[in-house]
RNA sequence: GCGCUGGUGGUCUAGUGGUAUGACAAUGGCCUUCCAAGCCAUUAACCCGGGUUCAAAUCCCGGCCGGCGCACCA
C-alpha cells in the first residue's frame, strides 16, 4: 500500500475525513471530517486564530457564506462566472469560446448569448482550433461556472452566490470595521469560515475540493506610512523560490532570512516579508516538515485578477507540491471596486504629521448678479469660473474675464467672480488603504500536517504508526488508561478522567483489551502521553505512569491522593510548550531527552527536565 | 470534461454464472502486573440502475465514487 492510501485509509478508519454522503454513492469534492478530524481542524484554527489575529491584535467577523450579485459584480468573480469553455478533441486544449466567436465573427459580447448559440457559430464560421487548427466543429461547448448559484428568497429576481473567497465579507463591510479600528491604518481584520468553488475536477481527498475553509486576514495598510516592525522576525530563515529562479536553468531556492529578503529586494513588499516569517514560525509550531516546504513567488501569468504580487506557501504532500497558503498583495482593487459600485465610501482620512497650509486661487460668484444675467446657465457659468480659477488664475487680473459657455463667449466683470487667493489649511487626505492578504486553506494545512506527522517505527519488535502531533493540535490531549479494571484502579483512573477533563483537556478512558492495545490506539490518533494507573498507584505512592507517543518512554509522575499532585501542571504545560517554543515545535514530552532544553532528564528529576 | 484503472463487512482482501474467503478492527466474556498477546462468542459486506439469463456480486451497457495522466484551478 502506498503511503498516500495508508493515509486515506487512517484517515477513513479512525475519524479523520472522509468522504460526504457514502450511502448515497458520495459527491465529489465534499468532505466531512469525523470526531478525530474535527478536533483537530478546530485546533488548527484556534492556533492559526493565536497567531495571526489575536497576537497581531486584530480583529475577527464571521460574515454569510452567500452575498447578493452586486458583492461579486463589484469583486470581479463574476466576470469568469459564465465563461464558455470549448475544447478542442485533437489536441485537447481548452478555449474561450466567446472569445473565439467574437474574434471571428466580431459579435461583440458573445458570452450573453448562451452555449447552444455559440456552438453553432463556431460551425457555421469553422472556427479552428488556435493551437493545432484542427476545426472545431463538433467540439463540445461548455459552461465555466465555478461560482455555486442560489436564488435570495422566492423567485429569481435576487441571485446570489457562495462566496468563492472568505475575502469578500470583509471588504463590503471596510466602513464599519474601519470605524471600529478607529479610522486607524493599519488594522487587520481575520476570518476563519467556508467557501465554495465548483471545481471541474476535484482531487486528492480534501486538497481541492468544492466546500472548503479559509482562514484569511486581509490587512488594511496606509499605502504611504504604513510599515511593518520587522524586528520580530529578522532573522526568520524563508526557503524562497522567486520568479527568476523558476525560469533559470538551475531553479534552486534561496535561503534567506527576513531581513536579507527585503534588504535584498527579493520580495518587495516588507509587508509580505512580515508575514512570510510569521507563518514559517506557525508552520514549524505546528509540525509542518520544513524540508517539505518552501515559498514560491506566483509567475505574472498566475495571479489572480486582484493580485499585484502574491507568494504561495507550498508543501509537498504525495511527491506533490500543493499551495497551502497563499501572501498577496492585493492593493486597493477591492476597496475601490466597491467604492465604485456601492457608491459608498472605502476610504480611511489620515492627517498629515503637520496640517499644510496651502494657497489656492477660488472664486465666490456674486449669483444676484449670475441668476438674473444667465438664467439656467447660471452653474454652468460658476463650473467655468472654477475651472478656469484653478487652471489660469492670472485670467482674473483685469476688468472683465472671458469665459465660454455652449460655444458663446461671456465677458463677466471680475467683481463679481468673488476671485481670491485663499489661503487653506489641510488637515490630511482620504485615502483608500492597499490590501495585505495572508489566505490559509485550512484543510490543505490540515492535510500537510497530517501527513507530516505521519511516522512508522517499531517498538519492541512490532510495527506502529502514530501521528506525531504537536499537543496542541492533538484531538486527544491525553489517553488514561488504568492497568486492568480491578482491585481500585479502574475507579482511580475514572476520577483522573474527570480531573482532567474539568481542568479542560481533552481525556479519554480506555480499560478495554490490553494495555498495548489502548497504547497503539492513541498512537494512531496521535495522543501525545498516556497515563496508566497501576498498582503503585492504589497500594503504593500514588503516582502513575506517563508515556510518551512519541519514544514509548515511560516515566512516573507523583499524584497527591486527593487531587493531581503535580500531574495538572505538567501537562499544562506540555500543551502550552509548544506555542512557546514556536521554532522548535519537534517537542517531545520527557522522552528522556527534552529537545527544548537539549538535556537529558532520568526521568528522577522531572522538574529539571521542564524547565527551559 | 477526456483517457487509463479500480469499487466485496468499519478496514484490508479471496472468490466463482447458483448470495461469499480470510485477516485485522469492534462488542461481550475468560485470562492477564505496561506496548496491537491468548481463548470463546457475537456483530458485520458484493457501489447504483438497466440488459442478457431459470439464476448476475460475477457477463454486457450506462451512471456514481476513487486513483493516476491531460485539461482546468480567482
Amino acid at each position: 500500500m502506498t503511503d498516500h492510501n495508508r493515509l486515506t485509509e487512517l484517515a477513513t478508519r479512525r475519524g479523520f475525513y472522509f468522504p460526504t454522503a457514502g450511502a448515497y454513492g458520495g459527491v465529489a469534492g465534499f468532505y466531512t471530517y469525523g470526531p478525530q478530524g474535527a478536533a483537530l481542524k478546530r485546533n488548527l484554527e484556534s492556533a492559526w486564530r493565536e497567531r495571526f489575529v489575536t497576537r497581531e491584535g486584530h480583529m475577527e467577523v464571521d460574515g454569510p457564506t452567500i452575498m447578493p450579485e452586486p458583492v461579486f459584480e463589484a469583486s470581479g468573480h463574476l466576470d469568469g462566472f459564465d465563461d464558455t469553455m470549448i475544447e478542442c478533441s485533437e489536441c485537447e486544449t481548452s478555449h474561450r469560446a466567446d472569445h473565439l466567436v467574437e474574434d471571428e465573427t466580431g459579435i461583440e459580447d458573445a458570452e450573453s448569448l448562451g452555449t447552444e448559440r455559440i456552438g453553432e457559430l463556431v460551425a457555421t464560421h469553422e472556427i479552428a482550433c488556435p493551437n493545432c487548427g484542427a476545426l472545431l466543429v463538433d467540439a463540445p461547448v461548455s459552461e465555466f461556472n465555478l461560482m455555486f448559484g442560489t436564488n435570495i428568497g422566492p423567485g429569481s429576481s435576487a441571485p446570489g452566490y457562495l462566496r468563492p473567497e472568505t475575502a469578500q465579507a470583509i471588504f463590503v463591510e471596510f466602513g464599519r470595521l474601519a470605524e471600529y479600528a478607529r479610522n486607524q491604518l493599519p488594522f487587520g481584520v481575520g476570518q476563519i469560515g467556508k467557501a465554495y468553488r465548483n471545481e471541474i475536477s476535484p482531487r486528492r481527498g480534501i486538497v481541492r475540493v468544492r466546500e472548503f475553509t479559509q482562514a484569511e486576514l486581509e490587512l488594511f495598510v496606509s499605502p504611504e506610512t504604513s510599515e511593518p516592525d520587522l524586528a520580530s522576525v529578522a532573522d526568520v530563515s524563508l526557503t524562497l523560490y522567486p520568479i527568476d529562479e523558476q525560469r533559470s536553468e538551475g531553479r534552486e531556492y534561496v535561503e534567506k532570512t527576513v531581513s536579507e529578503a527585503v534588504e535584498e529586494g527579493t520580495i518587495e513588499s516588507p509587508w509580505i516579508a512580515y508575514y512570510l516569517g510569521i507563518a514559517t514560525e506557525w508552520y514549524e509550531r505546528i509540525g509542518v516538515d520544513t524540508d517539505r516546504f518552501r515559498y514560491r513567488q506566483h509567475l505574472p501569468g498566475e495571479r489572480a485578477h486582484y493580485a499585484v504580487d502574491c507568494w504561495d506557501a507550498e508543501a509537498e504532500l504525495g511527491g506533490n507540491w500543493i499551495e497551502v497558503s497563499g501572501f498577496s498583495t492585493r492593493g486597493n482593487y477591492d476597496l475601490s471596486r466597491h467604492a465604485e459600485r456601492s457608491g459608498g465610501s472605502m476610504t480611511v482620512f489620515e492627517p498629515y504629521d503637520e496640517p499644510r497650509t496651502i494657497e489656492r486661487p477660488a472664486v465666490d460668484p456674486d449669483m444676484s448678479y449670475l441668476g438674473p444675467e444667465f438664467g439656467d446657465r447660471a452653474p454652468a457659468v460658476v463650473e467655468a469660473l472654477e475651472e478656469r480659477a484653478a487652471r489660469e488664475p492670472e485670467a482674473f487680473d483685469g476688468e472683465e474675464i472671458e469665459i465660454e459657455i455652449d460655444g458663446e463667449t461671456h465677458a463677466i466683470p471680475v467683481a463679481v467672480t468673488g476671485f481670491d487667493v485663499i489661503e487653506e489649511t489641510i488637515a490630511g487626505e482620504n485615502v483608500t488603504p492597499h490590501v495585505i492578504e495572508p489566505s490559509f486553506g485550512v484543510d490543505r494545512v490540515f492535510a500537510t500536517v497530517f501527513e507530516h506527522a505521519f511516522r512508522r517505527d517499531t517498538v519492541e519488535g512490532e510495527e506502529r504508526t502514530y501521528l506525531e502531533l504537536p499537543p496542541e493540535l492533538a484531538p486527544t490531549f491525553a489517553g488514561v488508561f488504568p492497568l486492568m479494571d480491578r482491585d481500585g484502579m479502574g475507579e482511580r483512573a475514572r476520577e483522573i478522567t474527570a480531573a482532567l477533563r474539568e481542568r479542560g483537556f481533552a481525556v479519554e478512558y480506555d480499560d478495554s483489551g490490553s494495555i498495548g492495545r489502548r497504547y497503539r490506539r492513541q498512537d494512531e490518533i496521535g495522543t501525545p502521553v498516556c497515563l496508566t494507573v497501576d498498582y503503585e498507584t492504589v497500594e503504593g505512592n500514588g503516582s502513575v505512569t506517563l508515556r510518551d507517543r512519541d519514544s514509548a518512554a515511560q516515566i512516573r509522575v507523583p499524584m497527591s491522593a486527593d487531587g493531581l499532585g503535580e500531574l495538572g501542571a505538567v501537562l499544562s504545560d506540555t500543551w502550552t510548550r509548544t506555542r512557546s517554543h514556536a521554532a522548535s515545535s519537534t517537542f517531545r514530552v520527557c522522552s528522556f531527552r527534552c529537545r527544548i532544553c537539549s538535556a537529558s532528564c532520568p526521568g528522577a528529576n522531572w522538574a529539571g527536565c521542564w524547565s527551559p
